[in-house]
DNA sequence: ATTTAATAGACGATCGGTCGTATACTTTTG
DNA sequence: CAAAAGTATACGACCGATCGTCTATTAAAT
């Protein structure tokens, strides 16, 4: 999540030396989603951001029309990365499924701590954020949450198909259930500073799709 | 939580139309509580605040130190007034337990719905931003979910006692799931504006205290 | 020579916060 | 009891810092 950046001439860059036009753009959304997942899209200036990535201001136009346009990159980015994190662990077949989910919570566990539970999600922490945030993020977040969504709703059809859990939980609202109070356990980590709210809400859960 | 304006002279206002000393701080108060619980602390300028509550910025400074003092006065007020919302349905006796719990969950659906999920609960939100927050409001919002939380839990203990939830509920344990979980379907519903997230929360949450 | 990538720096708006002053009520004093 | 002193509330101009954005300019590439 984080990218080297590099010290500028003013002026367009030699060919050699350069790693190419992504490099910036690459180092402002490293740094965007650290800051963003830590503080939100309104409270993180892009002064803040130019200067962590060692940008300097005149770029960041170059590179993306407004604020509003790098925030999109970033739901993308951070879309993107997650659902492949999510995937490493919802498609370790070695693992019956239900201890797939597991395993997603516990590296998140562990994902949080390594940042003392300042970091969060970004998709929640903007969708809290939405009354002040452009219209257009809406659908995007969305989207977002519908694609984790069927991840973790075909892992459940597996679940169920394997009889690991009740015949009538609907794969498809228990999915959505899961996201929801994700968020807010999240959430929850980041105010309490413990891992100790993803486990409850990991137990409960758990109990309520064996349960049905 | 509205309060209306009224137009000020220069000077100290004279004692016999006054409302009182609490009159400006008031309405401070009520426009304060709208601005954040739909967009946030970080986002909400004073300057925004003041216009809507028609309040010169001088006089701000007279009743709050700064913008950190009167977070903490919202954090207070916002406590009070959903314990107060809360504590309604949950002591209605003419319903049992859970079905208090429910209410809560209606009268809550039908609030979002009011303001069409544009907002959402002030605690909830600060939560959130607490990585952009002083430090000084995060054992303020812990103690008020300490305070939502027991009053949840005594009245799952209620229904435990009548036999309508499995013996082996632990009701703080359940209480603080039920919030954990809360917080991110109210995200949600702010994210969808829709009652459905809510919805689809309490029904697990209802599927999973009975369950055990 | 023209185009394009990249930068420097300034722009107006707004941020939280301060200050001097106007007015009304309360307390102290002679 | 009246005048003086002190306090409470209101007002809005102003401050430096920072916000997101934009224009002019430089230098490499074609």
């Amino acid at each position: 999540m984080n990218t080297v950046p590099v010290k500028r001439k003013r002026g367009r860059p030699p060919k050699s030396q350069n790693t190419g036009y992504q490099d910036t753009r690459q180092a402002l959304i490293g740094v965007g989603l650290a800051a963003l997942t830590e503080k939100g899209y309104s409270y993180t200036g892009l002064d803040e951001i130019l200067r962590q990535a060692k940008v300097p201001k005149g770029s960041f136009y170059h590179y993306f029309d407004n604020k509003e346009a790098f925030g999109k990159a970033l739901i993308e980015a951070y879309g993107r990365f997650f659902a492949n994190k999510l995937e490493r662990s919802l498609t370790d077949n070695t693992l019956p499924p239900l201890e797939r989910i597991r395993a997603f919570v516990e590296g998140a566990k562990a994902g949080m701590e390594k940042f003392d539970f300042r970091r969060g999600c970004l998709i929640g922490n903007m969708g809290q954020e939405m009354a002040a945030l452009p219209e257009s993020f809406r659908n995007l977040l969305r989207e977002v949450f519908r694609d984790w969504e069927a991840r973790i709703a075909r892992v459940l059809e597996e679940a169920r198909q394997a009889g690991d859990i009740s015949e009538d939980v609907v794969p498809e609202q228990m999915a959505q259930f899961f996201w929801i109070g994700w968020e807010g356990a999240v959430l929850r980590a980041k105010l309490d500073q413990s891992p100790q709210p993803l486990e409850q809400f990991a137990d409960g859960f758990m109990a309520l799709v064996r349960g049905g």
